[in-house]
DNA sequence: TATAGCTGTCAATTTTTCTTATCATAATGG
DNA sequence: CCATTATGATAAGAAAAATTGACAGCTATA
């Protein structure tokens, strides 16, 4: 299955060469002469992959990842360039690529950046498992999200404060719920019986905040 | 109510000047004279932003990175350093750091570089809103959860095609989830009935996926 | 025209989730 | 020691979610 690589490069010359050869490593490339065909092109198709020269004419390379990004968020991008600085590196990190490589640069380089991009990007799925299903059944309700909200706030605490802190009233009722948030292991105790979130629980409340960017 | 603020720098002089200096700018300093102390005390306490000098005796900034981010998911990091590549920028962004600010810096700079980092992360709890509500109790479903994956791959698809993707083989079972998904306002469709991920709905779902790196 | 497939609505029923009451044990303070 | 508070388990009942069946309208094809 190969993979799926959206091109974007204004030199004629190096684009054919990239092209030819990386097709040869198994790669579907889809070539583009500039950043606005990419972009057009990202949005009709999807792509595993993106190489985009960070300077051409018109939009950069740069400019394109925002773009591209929301048509396609979970693809590999990377940054080609002779001229990189830190501030350009930075700005293009935030806007969503995952590697630069620099110019010139060495065909077993490239192909071996964009195997590692994507293959850090690939994750497997992991919706439809058991543990999925009781740790998003955990989350429907609000009393527990805000629980998990807390937790995040105040790192320790012990049952009657959360409990308090969540405003619920009924120490049965906030029992149950957090009996919840134990059994979908994003919640723990410690032998002095203060909850806290456990790593995955940090991981799931960071990214849910995060996600609201 | 004052940003914590985490402060890793070696050179004795800077550190005494920058923690007076941001004290009077409002910010509550805990000051570390290395990566290691930093690391510890991120471990104990919360803060709110981290300034991180990258060239320290023992560990660097950037290899403080990754525990702080673990200890603390949301926290904003700020990398100071007088030597930057492109290369450490890369690498120090996809450990977490959020932005990189160049010595000599002047204060002003500094200062507004912080608050931009943490008003960036900053981000509106809305785990409790009746949106979210209905977002979250959505993804509680696994044949909810299984179509939002179908859409991601496919982009867009038609309603029998979906469902028999799904694998659900009442058809009207199906329209009831589908029909959660549309109140969510993660799924939509287009003028001929094709199915499609919001904006909303793509975020969401690579944020489920990138969560699992 | 008849038939098959697609897509959707509505409501009764079933299943799952949540609330509440009761009870228990442990810990703390006067 | 006693009273109070904290913390937790269990089960019945209430509420919410999901399933299922019946029906409908639309489109395409023979």
């Amino acid at each position: 299955m190969n993979l799926k690589l959206l091109l974007a490069e204004d030199d004629d010359d190096l684009r054919q060469t990239l092209v030819e050869a990386l097709e040869m490593e198994g790669f579907d490339v889809y070539a583009c002469v500039d950043a606005e065909e990419a972009i057009e092109a990202a949005e009709n198709d999807r792509f595993d992959l993106a190489l985009l020269d960070m300077i051409m004419p018109g939009a950069t390379g740069i400019e394109a990842i925002s773009n591209i990004v929301r048509s396609q968020p979970n693809i590999g991008i990377v940054i080609s360039t002779a001229f990189g600085t830190v501030a350009t590196a930075v700005d293009a990190m935030k806007k969503g690529a995952h590697e630069f490589i620099s110019k010139p640069f060495d065909l077993e380089s490239l192909v071996m950046t964009l195997k590692r991009v994507h293959a850090q990007r690939t994750t497997p799925p992991s919706l439809a498992g058991e543990k999925a299903d009781k740790v998003f059944a955990a989350l429907a309700n609000p009393i527990r999200r805000q629980t998990l909200l807390k937790l995040m706030v105040h790192k320790r605490l012990r049952f009657m404060d959360l409990c308090r802190l969540v405003e619920v009233d009924n120490h049965t009722r906030f029992n149950f719920h957090i009996r919840q948030l134990k059994q979908a292991s994003l919640v723990e105790q410690s032998e002095s019986k203060v909850y806290f979130l456990t790593t995955e629980g940090k991981k799931l409340c960071a990214s849910l905040f995060s996600e609201q960017n």
